[in-house]
DNA sequence: CAATTCTTTGACCAATCGGACAAGCCTTTA
DNA sequence: TAAAGGCTTGTCCGATTGGTCAAAGAATTG
């Protein structure tokens, strides 16, 4: 019996050990992959940090490629699923303000699966291309007339909307992606409750400040 | 006689080759070290890049860390030195514009050593802690006072300077980082330079219109 | 021109990489 | 409980890595 395939002492069945295994893995790629890059986060590194041997997770991913693809298409999947938030029906300002807070707690649940993001994005996208062309492609678009809706409308000041979008991905993804930067300015330690607080605010008060009409 | 070692025909003393050579083989690991990372980034493929053999590359950095630490130290000086355009004495939002056209500009010339830097940082700044804690750390202490100045001297509206520069870094910095993901949204091509033009009025208007005060 | 120094290069090395594979163990199923 | 299938793991392999070294070539210096 593996000490692993329990929870509480309670024996686990293979269909649990199964997720559970492919869990820890996946969580033990996202950290290893985000903090050498694809190619330096060696298979090896994974299982130890996984606390397995080597050949375990081989057995679990058909090859370093395909785990890596998981990773990526997981953090993928996530901000898709936070992206929805921006309805066609809402109040404009506050449909953004949500996106962003959304976009700021990822950053902050989920660092590593924005840093394997961006240094997909850096090398070129090898892996992720498929979903830059197809699914990031329309759902960009869609929005891009949302927001441009949204001008027409008079609800908005005019604004870039494709420079908008680009302007809260960059800002709400560096504080993950530049972590240890804004850590190290912040006399070496990570941003605490309030710290995030204050970052959401000035973000929206920074990015959005400017979009509200019949403003001050 | 090597080919390498002159410019039109005309052949080079050991001073000029040297110095030749060293930047050939930079700006080749610059490139290499962006599209594959540090440990990706081999030895052999800088040295294919830039049309020498690996031993070749060896005599003239002492290491792959060695060489590695230049082509950050060489990023990191470039942008210390456009930082330094906001002066305290000038206009703020003339000083700052004129930072947000800088960094876009170099994000536009010299996108392999912006893509170096991010991942310098999101691996946790292993080479690049120093200039962290050091020069960075003094430079951003010095520029949020300034811009503080400017808020208690009613010529800006109150927000949070740290959040602003970071603000700056991350928007501007983005159009290199992830000037892939934006170009396959660009139907796969470049920006044009009229698109640069239009980034560059869409940032500062994003970022710095609701920082004038009295404004409309 | 001779001696010295600098540059170039291929051969070589230990370490690590991704991955294949087989043997043994455990769980499930009938 | 017996057979079958899934899980775990150590061993092994060719390829690639960063780096050493020696020998030969070219430039500089006296």
């Amino acid at each position: 019996m593996n000490e692993n395939h329990q929870i509480g002492g309670k024996r686990l069945s293979q269909r649990e050990t199964r997720a559970q295994n492919r869990a820890r893995i996946l969580a033990s790629a996202e950290k290893v992959f985000a903090e050498y890059g694809y190619t330096g986060g060696s298979i090896s590194r994974i299982a130890a940090e996984a606390g397995i041997p080597k050949s375990n997770v081989i057995y679990y991913f058909a090859n370093k490629e395909a785990l890596y693809h998981e990773v990526v298409g997981d953090i993928f999947n996530i901000w898709r699923a936070a992206a929805d938030q921006i309805s066609d029906r809402s109040d404009p300002i506050a449909a953004l303000s949500d996106y962003i807070d959304t976009k700021l707690d990822l950053a902050r649940a989920r660092p590593y699966g924005s840093k394997v993001w961006a240094n997909e994005i850096i090398q070129g996208a090898p892996i992720a291309q498929d979903y830059l062309e197809t699914e990031l492609r329309s759902w960009t678009d869609d929005r891009i007339a949302v927001i441009d809706g949204w001008i027409e409308a008079g609800k908005l000041r005019p604004v870039s909307a494709r420079h908008l979008l680009y302007a809260i991905w960059s800002t709400t993804q560096h504080y993950a992606d530049f972590g240890h930067q804004i850590a190290t300015l912040n006399d070496g330690k990570p941003f605490t409750d309030a710290q995030w607080e204050e970052t959401k605010v000035a973000v929206k008060e920074l990015l959005l400040g400017n979009l509200e009409m019949g403003g001050e």
